[in-house]
DNA sequence: AACTCAAACAACCGCAAAAAT
DNA sequence: AATTTTTGCGGTTGTTTGAGT
């Protein structure tokens, strides 16, 4: 990958002082990187703006203390949003706004930036698709009651999906825990391990001494330790309320049953709990074709580990109150 | 092959709160 | 107690990349 600069060309990349403090801006190099994460590794973190200059790097602490925290921390998570993750995200946000800091605490691996991220890419281009507003009663009940739901079917569909394999599969490759080679390289720029034949991407730091550069990997394949595994061991001690949320997601009409006619009348959908549909909104421009919840587009078939998310709905509980 | 457009995401900014002096 | 510095958060911008035409 071409190094990215901000405020420039590639090609006319000149390393972007700012003007009067000898201060650089824009992405981050490689030897930045490897100096800021030597540097903490040496004398921890904290006291951002001594510690550039400490470090001997021309940034602000500022600009150090984002890069460490999004991007250089060993158990920075990175690669795609999972479905439950999606759905934490829908859920906690409905809670608690864009307390983005807020929800990534529960997000083990995840930064705030990301969540963001994700919620001003996905989220919001859908609310433009439904020209209705990311904070309106509308899109909110849209997400309560149509993608919520949908998303905790799709869940438990690649749950049962999941368990039946492993049933058929008991005595086979994945419980003799195989090992598996894959191609790997590592992108300089981005610092992550990417590889082929996975969803995997790792940092630098979460490598164990990997050596920088290209390498064949070999890993322990468990699945544990696939990409469904890394995200159900990361909340070995942090947990989930996603099991709370597929049981009481369960429970709401999905959006086949909520529309039925025989549940309810169409001129009580028109004036569902919210108006959902009175302003325009039309159900089926929110079942069209292209809405990653309702048709599973950018799913990724790894699961959580339900077993403990009883604990996080406490926390939850708890934060409410 | 060239172009356009949208998605993804790294990084910056301003502000407020917290901590240090 | 007042002032300065640092930290953390949320909003926003700009670049790269990949898909579609």
């Amino acid at each position: 990958m071409d190094v990215k600069v901000r405020g420039s060309t590639s090609a006319a990349f000149q390393p972007d002082f700012a003007d009067d403090h000898d201060l650089r801006r824009g992405p981050w190099t490689v030897d930045e990187d490897l100096t800021l994460i030597n540097y903490i590794t040496t004398h921890g973190e904290g006291r951002w703006n001594s510690l550039a200059r400490s470090a001997g790097l021309k940034r602000t602490g500022k600009s150090c203390r984002l890069r460490w925290l999004n991007y250089l921390r060993p158990d920075v998570r990175r690669g795609n949003i999972t479905l439950e993750e999606q759905l934490l995200i829908l859920e906690l946000h409905s809670r608690w706004g864009n307390r983005w800091s807020k929800i990534a605490q529960y997000l083990p691996g995840r930064t705030d930036n990301e969540i963001k991220n994700y919620w001003r890419t996905r989220v919001q281009k859908h609310a433009k698709q439904l020209k209705c507003d990311v904070n309106s009663k509308q899109f909110k009940d849209t997400m309560r009651y149509l993608w919520m739901p949908r998303l905790v079917e799709r869940i438990q569909a690649a749950a049962t999906a999941a368990s039946t394999a492993s049933t058929t599969a008991s005595s086979q490759t994945l419980s003799a825990a195989t090992t598996v080679t894959t191609n790997s390289t590592y992108n300089h720029y981005n610092n992550k391990m990417e590889v082929e034949n996975g969803n995997m991407m790792m940092n630098p730091a979460i490598m164990n001494n990997n050596e920088f550069g290209g390498s064949q990997v070999t890993q322990s394949y468990t699945p544990e330790n696939s990409s469904t595994g890394a995200s159900s061991e990361s909340f070995g001690t942090q947990v989930s309320p996603v099991s709370e949320l597929t049981d009481y997601y369960s429970t709401v009409p999905n959006s086949q049953d909520y529309y039925q006619p025989s549940q309810i009348s169409y001129s009580d959908c028109i004036t569902s709990p919210s108006g959902l549909y009175s302003q325009g909104l039309d159900y089926s421009q929110v079942m069209e074709a292209g809405n990653p919840w309702i048709q599973g587009g950018d799913t990724l078939d790894s699961l959580w580990n339900v077993e403990n998310m009883m604990f996080l709905q406490q926390q939850l509980n708890i934060d409410t109150m």
